[in-house]
DNA sequence: CGCTGTCAAGAGCAGTGCTCTCGATTTAGC
DNA sequence: GCTAAATCGAGAGCACTGCTCTTGACAGCG
């Protein structure tokens, strides 16, 4: 459990966590552009070009919240995902969960699902923490047909050109799921966050708002949309 | 068509017209945070201060892109819904023309779909704006049900408590859709987001990136999934 | 003509990200 | 154990930002 050999190496990753600690606070206070650096320096009670020896840049700093917030909304979606015996129930639970991790934190989901911050690009480094709730929800949909318990939607067409290819590379992550299923699974990933994301920005206001039973109206269809049956 | 009576309101308002010109071109190159005052001051040669007799703060400069960027959606989104005969042809051009309008102009898009500008608190003057376009696609469904050419959902549960509450709001918009459809509408709606919004910033890459074939395909099925017959 | 309201300009405040230099301290190699 | 190298926090400084306040000039109206 020894973080580092020396005494500096274990205080630089002690410093490391504390301002991305620091930054977190300021995160959720403040939201993702009000993030400053000189604010996170003056309350750990350093001067400010100290922090460029812990991160090179703000983005840097923007990065690793990033990727911590990913993590988060990962580690709950999965844990959420194991209570479930039956796909479905899974998969509406996990909905409902990231539904319930971006309303308790919404600067963060901001930060990782909003639109992106100003000149900031992501490196690659943040894919793959950014894939573990899909691939979740794929996983969810492969167990059901195993299970047998996934039906073909009726009326959608055949993936066809461009779109077969693509589908092809997303059906190495479940065998066996029909090609019309994966990609209604990846319009309901997009369901999902724009549903999440008009609650969080006010765009439902004056209609669906508040939203948890047309929320969960509409993730039941969602299931039965991808062809998951009900229990 | 005269704006202004003496000469000084004539200039006020042509200045405050290229005001906001100079701020959509520095929106436009280097998005909404990133808009400066004093940039915008200097692109029109004046001093900074002076600004603030035509916009009081930022965020009312901020307002006036936004509404203008909404109606600018709405105009398009009319314009296109117009040209079209048949409810469900109508609908899907709608849903074509509102991504080909925000890959045109991603960052005004963002202005108005992507996560709110920090500190940013949008007027009531906003919302009329803001629902030209869902107010269009509601009234398409409305016209298909005249039409009978609206069938209604198979599987879907009828809205009970709340939410038979918020869809009867809606329906004063669309006489005679049934109430099954509506939250579908609402579903379709924040699909038909959640996508461009995946699309514009890069949560689709590495998989259906690009989504031409793939929005297109949704697109049909999503006409489907409110009941619009296809022609 | 003179008053009043409007205007652009300029200085200034408090804040930002970031760079560079400067001693002090810790680490690593011999 | 000693020295050279790497690392550290501190501080000054640059070029920005939104915004406020004051000042002096000008236009419009009675």
């Amino acid at each position: 459990m020894n973080a580092g050999r020396t005494a500096r190496d274990r205080a630089r990753a002690e410093l490391t966590q504390e301002i991305k600690d620091a930054a977190r606070r300021q995160l959720v206070a403040e939201g993702a552009e009000r993030l400053s650096l000189r604010a996170v320096s003056r309350e750990l009670g350093m001067v400010s070009s100290a922090l460029y020896r812990y991160f090179p840049s703000r983005d840097d700093l923007l990065t690793a919240l990033i990727i911590d917030a990913y993590d988060a909304l990962g580690a709950e979606a999965e844990k959420v995902g194991r209570r479930e015996q039956d796909p479905r129930s899974a998969w509406v639970a996990v909905c409902h969960a990231v539904r319930g991790w971006a309303r308790s934190h919404p600067q963060e989901y901001t930060l990782i699902y909003g639109s992106p911050v100003a000149g900031y690009k992501a490196p690659q480094t943040t894919i793959q923490p950014a894939s573990r709730v899909p691939i979740l929800m794929i996983g969810l949909l492969a167990k059901a047909e195993e299970a047998g318990a996934l039906a073909s939607p009726e009326g959608a067409r055949e993936p066809s050109g461009v779109l077969a290819e693509q589908v092809a590379t997303i059906a190495e992550l479940a065998p066996g799921v029909p090609a019309k299923v994966l990609t209604r699974a990846v319009m309901a990933w997009a369901q999902l966050f724009g549903l999440i994301s008009f609650e969080l920005y006010g765009q439902l206001v004056g209609t669906m708002d508040p939203a948890d039973e047309f929320f969960a109206d509409a993730m039941e269809q969602l299931a039965d949309f991808v062809g998951l049956h009900a229990a």
